[in-house]
DNA sequence: CTGAAAGCGCTTACAG
DNA sequence: CTGAAAGCGCTTACAG
């Protein structure tokens, strides 16, 4: 228990060589005979050495970790999404560096510092919704090859990005309502601009007119992602003169508010009306009832996008990198959907 | 948009200065002359400059970075907790670093390395169920006052620590079902060994006692926060002889769980039981019923948690640091309570 | 108020 | 296979 921790001089010393030696050794040790090995592993054991990242870091021009941009911290969609990257980034001796793009913002700091002061490597961003004043000095910067767009992504722009299978999901969701009997389909969608949000409508249009099914403008309603749009969207389809019989909602948060707004006002789902959302959230399981959704695969999106990025961390020159990714998508059949009355 | 980015040496040279009078500058402006200062801004803004971290971190000996430890990233219980934690640490200029335990250990990696490689100047743990021998390695190390336990701690250790009232929670829990009339109360733990749950349910027993209810064996459940114990829970609390009319969860989780469970079962909440919750998760409003539940200020946890760690950092020495903070927790009556029948 | 210089702890061409 | 030495980009006593 000593209280300065010990140096690679230190290590150097008590095995008798030079530090280059312990260097080579801890980094590189098939270059270094089996004598002199031994002899360094024992100085380091026996000074308890571990080496100093900052040191590393400013020597080899690497911060050894990446930054991850949520646009909400308190958003746990993004969670499982972080532990996939997560787990690729430590496999490969990087740590997660996080922030949200509202505080980065808030702060005045400017995102693509966190590049240019050389404190991450790479960045994930996971926030399609940037201003177009950030996304335009993303763009402008040298590092700019090392800027990973992951779930959602800048329309007109070509920065590498990984995506879930937005109109396949949308695709299974239609046509398990249709296959059902379904013929009046209804859908709310994700926030006004938002990239997810414009593919699953655009995608849900094509496929209802694909199916040549009846849609009025009213039963396309307008929500945001979240619970209290789910609510909203409720009452707009309970005032509605000709109710569609299902409804498929962008998002899981929106499917659960829509079905706790309807319960409120004693309809019943799946009996009155069929609902399904997209995510699969952990909550999708539980709720009463279970609801019929489009399973994203978060882990792997994540694992996928840390990846790319780290492809790209360790050969800039890259020639053969990928440049997008496309996560699958399932169809989880639940209580939430039924058969129209 | 140079590809090479500057340095403070180029920044001097531009200014006409010494890199010594361009670092005072930019770290202690007030110790610099007017038109000096107003030179190095001028040179900063044309030489593009952004000062380079790793360097800085290694001449400073700090790394600027703070390790936010927590027992499983999927969890979204953690999210408004990192949310405060991190606008506490970017507000000072720190980074937040993000491992998991479950990753850490996995990896073969050291938990204290993060400290003694100067990754991190600090670290918070939101994990009390670490193995012995972590715990012991952590509080054997030099650098152990810079390392705080938020939310769960270790019993019978001496780490500095940000806890909820877990305490009066319980309390207010157990008396909000009392005032409505219930005098046959159940209580859902957490999972064995948790210090939270063991908090919880003492709280709950002496509760209870000084109620002069009755409380039989068999109406304490073990449980462990989870949606599916909620579940099985609720398959015992069925099978009782003499069921209770109220039942306290240590986790909203293990309350929805309940729920869902005996709404299968066709019972209603709260018409045939009353149950309430611990956390206040976002959920907890959104449910059918919306559920009765303890808030946890995890915003302000975190916020808490950071300060004082920053406090630690920032003056090693520290006479007068905070050792321990109890954060205020708040009942939030919603459908789920009600008179017995 | 400012500058010259040392040094934080590593890694890596270069030479042998 | 190994060592001496330079240098990554800063900050900070020290001297003036």
């Amino acid at each position: 228990m000593t209280l300065k921790t010990s140096t690679i001089q230190d290590v150097a010393r008590a095995a008798g060589v030079s530090t280059a030696t312990v260097s080579r050794t801890l980094s590189n040790p098939d270059i270094v005979s089996e004598l002199t090995k031994f002899r360094v592993y024992e100085a380091v054991k026996l000074t308890g050495y571990r080496i100093n990242r900052a040191a590393r870091n400013l020597r080899t021009q690497r911060a050894h970790s990446v930054l991850v941009l949520l646009p909400d911290l308190a958003n746990p969609f993004f969670s499982s999404i972080l532990e996939g990257i997560s787990r690729h980034l430590s496999s490969k001796g990087y740590s997660m560096l996080i922030a949200s793009t509202k505080q980065v913002h808030g702060s005045g700091e400017r995102l693509i510092d966190y590049l240019d002061d050389a404190r991450a490597d790479g960045m994930i961003i996971l926030d399609g919704g940037l201003d177009a004043d950030v996304v335009e000095s993303l763009e402008n910067n040298p590092k700019t090859k090392l800027i990973l767009f992951a779930c959602e992504w800048v329309e007109g722009k070509d920065f590498p990005s990984v995506r879930s299978e937005n109109g396949n999901g949308t695709h299974a969701a239609v046509n398990h309502l249709y296959s059902l009997g379904h013929r009046k389909i209804a859908h709310v969608t994700g926030p006004k601009g938002n990239v997810l949000a414009h593919a699953r409508k655009d995608a849900f249009i094509a496929e209802v007119g694909a199916l040549k099914l009846e849609l009025k403008s009213e039963w396309v309603i307008i929500g945001d992602f979240s619970l209290a749009a789910g609510c909203e969207a409720a009452k707009v389809w309970i005032a509605l003169d000709d109710r569609p019989t299902a409804v498929f909602c962008a998002s899981d948060q929106l499917a659960l508010g829509f079905i706790a707004e309807l319960s409120r006002h004693h309809f019943k789902v799946p009996y009155d009306v069929s609902v399904m959302g997209f995510d699969d959230i952990d909550f999708a399981e539980q709720f009463i009832p279970s609801l019929t959704s489009i399973r994203q695969d978060r882990l792997l999106l994540g694992e996928t996008a840390a990846s790319m990025l780290m492809e790209r961390i360790e050969s800039p020159d890259g020639t053969s990198q990928h440049h997008a990714a496309v996560v699958p998508v399932s169809l989880i059949i639940r209580e939430s959907t039924a058969p129209p009355r």
